[in-house]
DNA sequence: ACGTGTGTGGATAGCGCTATCCTAGGCGCT
DNA sequence: AGCGCCTAGGATAGCGCTATCCACACACGT
C-alpha cells in the first residue's frame, strides 16, 4: 500500500472543531440556510413562523448553545457589562452589585465586577483591563475618578452610569442622593434634639464620606456651633471595633461632647457596644447616629439612629438607566436622585 | 459627472471597522507579520527580544487594546470564570467571593458572577445560561446540584471546584472543611462546659447548615443528651431580627435550656440583643453560640463564643486550585480541608 | 403591461485573532 | 560535506457567527 494512500485526513484541512453543536448544523438539521436560522433564534428580522418554529426544535433537540464570542465578534457588540464597586466588605456596595446584577441579567447582560479597594488609581487600572472586554457598558461607584479614567471613558464611548452620588446632568449619567444633604440632615437632627456639642467621626475616607462630613460642617456653621476639636478622621479602615476605639478616644479628650455623627453604621455600631461596656449613657450622656442603617443597628440597644440609604434601588435604577443608554435609548433624566430616610431612633 | 463615479465606497468593500486599533495595525506599525505581534504580546512562543520590544512599543504607541472576543474565537479558550454563590447579603459569601475574584484575577481571569438564593433548581438554570459563555472554569458553592446540573458539568468538560464543604476525591475537586465535625465542636464545647440542655436554632436551611445540624445531633446523642424539644428551624432567610424573635420563642416554650447553638452569628447576635433587652443572663442562664464569627462578634457583651470559618482562604485556594485545571495540571490534591476554629470567648 | 415597493430567504464576506503548517537558516554531529 | 534537528518568522486558513448586499416573489398603483 503507497505511503500516500494512508494519509486519510487532507493535509490542507484542520478540524479545529470545539465538539459543540454549532448554528450551521442546526441550520442543516432545520433544513434552512445559517443565516435564516441565526435570524430565527434572534428575532432579528421577520421569519416564516413555520420555519422559526423548525429551527427552535433543531437548535431543542441538538442542545444547541450559542458561541457568545463569535456573537461578539461578528456583531462588534458585547452583552458584558462591568460593575465597580469599592469593596464587598461593605454591604452597601454588595446591597448595590446585588440589585444591579439582578437588573442586568433580567435584560440579558453579563455582570463583571471589579473591587477597587476605594482607590481611584486601581479604579483606573481596572477600567483599562476590563475595557479590553468591550463591555457594553459600566456601572461605576462615585463620580471621583482621574483624568486617565475619564478619558478612556470618554474615549472608549461605552454608556456608563455613576452610582451613589448625584451629579450636575452636564457630567453624565447618575444614580444616587446627595452625600452633603444627607450629612446635614443627621447633623441637624442632632441640633434639634438640644445637642450643642457635636462631634463628627469618620473612617475609611473615601469621597461619600468627605461629602458627609461637608454637610456636618456646614451645619454646623449655620447653627453657630464649630468646634474643630470635634473631628475625628481616621483614614484606615471602617470597623466595628475601630468604631469603639475612635469613640472612647474622644469621650476622653473631649468629655463635654453630647452627641456624636458616626459617618457609618459599622463605626456607630462598635461605640454603641463600647458605651455599653464603659458604662456610657446614650442617649443620656451623649447621642449616637450612624449612616446606611445597616441591618441590626434598630436591634441595638438603644437602637440606633441612622440614615436609610436605598442602595437596592440605586443598583436597580442605575441597572434600568444603563439598560436605556445601552438600547440607544436617550432616556428621559440623566440623572436620578432617589433620596434617603432619618430613622430617628433611640440612640438620640 | 456620470453617476457611477459618484460612488466613493468600492461595491464590495464593507468596512466594518469598530474603529478600534487591531493587532495588524501594530504589527504593521512594529513592520512584523501580524501573527508575530501576536505572539510577541502574549510570549506565546520564542520570539526575538528585539522584535518583542519593538512590537510592544508599537502596541503602546497606537494604544492597542486586544479583542477578547476574537482572541476567544479564535483560540476556542476564554478567560471567563463563573462563580455562583447563594447570596450577596451573607458576609461569608462575599468574603468568598471577593477572594476567589482576587485570585482569578491575579492569574488573568475575569470573574462572572451569579446568585442561586440557595437554590438548586436556580443554580441549575444559571448554570445553563452561564455555559454559553465557554467558561474557562467553574467555582460553585457547596457540593448540592440537581442531577440537571451535575450532567451538564459533567458534558460540558468545564474544570469546576465546588468550595465551602469538604466532598469524597472521587466525587470531584472541592476546597472547604467539615460542617458536620464544626456543628459537632461547637456543641462538644458546650456539653464540656457542663450544659445539658442544649438546643440548636437555626434559619435558611441550606445544605450546610443541615450538616452543622448533623453534628449537633451526633454529639449529643454520644453524650446520650437528645432532646426533639430542643430543635427550631425555619426556612427563612437568617437575620439579627429573627434570631431574637427565634430566642426569645424558645426561652418561653422551654425555659430548662440552658445553652443555645445559633447556625450562624446573625441569629445569635440576635439573641444576644434580645437577652440584654430582655435581661436574660448570657452566659449565667443560657449560654451562647454562633457559627462563622462574624465581624463584631467579640465585640458584643459578652462577646459572642463562635467558629472562625475561613472563608477567605477557601476562596484564595479554590481559585489556585482552578487555575491549575484550567491550565490542564492535576493538582496534588483534588480536596482541601481547610479546617475551622473554634473561638470560645464569654457568651458560653 | 410596466415600474416600484415590500417582505422574506440566501450568498458572501468578513469580525480580529490564533492554530497549524511551512520554510529558511543555523547548529552540531558523524 | 551531508545529515538531521532545532529555532524563529511568516503564510494560510479558519474559529462560529452576523452585517450587508442580492434575488426573487408577490402586492400594488397607474
Amino acid at each position: 500500500m503507497p505511503a500516500s494512500l494512508k494519509r486519510s485526513p487532507p493535509k490542507s484541512s484542520r478540524p479545529r472543531s470545539t465538539g459543540r453543536v454549532t448554528l450551521a448544523e442546526v441550520a442543516q438539521h432545520a433544513g434552512v440556510s445559517p443565516i435564516t436560522a441565526s435570524r430565527a433564534l434572534r428575532a432579528d428580522r421577520n421569519v416564516a413562523a413555520e420555519l422559526v418554529e423548525r429551527v427552535r426544535a433543531a437548535a431543542a433537540a441538538l442542545a444547541y448553545v450559542p458561541d457568545m464570542a463569535a456573537r461578539s465578534l461578528a456583531s462588534s457588540r458585547s452583552d458584558n457589562v462591568v460593575v465597580l464597586v469599592p469593596s464587598l466588605s461593605n454591604r452597601v456596595f454588595t446591597d448595590l452589585l446585588e440589585a444591579a446584577q439582578a437588573g442586568l441579567m433580567a435584560s440579558g447582560y453579563q455582570t463583571l465586577f471589579g473591587v477597587t479597594h476605594y482607590a481611584a488609581a486601581e479604579e483606573e487600572r481596572l477600567l483599562r483591563s476590563y475595557l479590553a472586554h468591550r463591555p457594553a457598558g459600566l456601572l461605576l461607584t462615585g463620580t471621583d475618578h482621574t483624568p486617565a479614567s475619564r478619558r478612556m471613558l470618554r474615549d472608549s464611548g461605552v454608556p456608563h452610569v455613576h452610582l451613589m452620588e448625584t451629579m450636575p446632568a452636564a457630567k453624565g449619567y447618575s444614580v444616587g442622593f446627595s452625600q452633603v444633604d444627607a450629612g446635614r440632615a443627621v447633623t441637624q437632627h442632632l441640633v434639634d434634639r438640644g445637642r450643642r456639642h457635636i462631634a463628627f467621626i469618620a473612617a475609611q475616607l473615601d469621597p461619600r464620606v468627605m461629602q458627609r462630613a461637608a454637610g456636618y460642617r456646614a451645619c454646623l456653621a449655620k447653627a453657630g456651633l464649630q468646634d474643630d476639636g470635634f473631628e475625628m478622621l481616621d483614614p484606615r479602615p471602617s470597623s466595628i471595633a475601630l468604631g469603639g476605639e475612635m469613640f472612647m478616644q474622644l469621650m476622653q479628650a473631649r468629655p463635654d461632647v453630647d452627641a456624636v455623627f458616626f459617618c457609618n453604621d459599622d463605626l456607630a455600631q462598635g461605640a454603641l457596644f463600647a458605651a455599653l461596656r464603659h458604662g456610657v449613657a446614650v442617649p443620656g450622656q451623649v447621642a449616637i447616629a450612624g449612616f446606611n442603617d445597616l441591618e441590626g443597628s434598630d436591634q441595638l440597644l438603644p437602637p440606633l439612629t441612622s440614615i436609610r440609604t436605598p442602595r437596592a434601588e440605586i443598583g436597580t435604577r442605575g441597572a434600568e438607566l444603563l439598560v436605556a443608554l445601552m438600547n440607544g435609548h436617550a432616556p428621559p433624566r440623566p440623572c436620578v436622585d432617589v433620596g434617603y430616610e432619618l430613622m430617628a431612633r433611640g440612640s438620640t
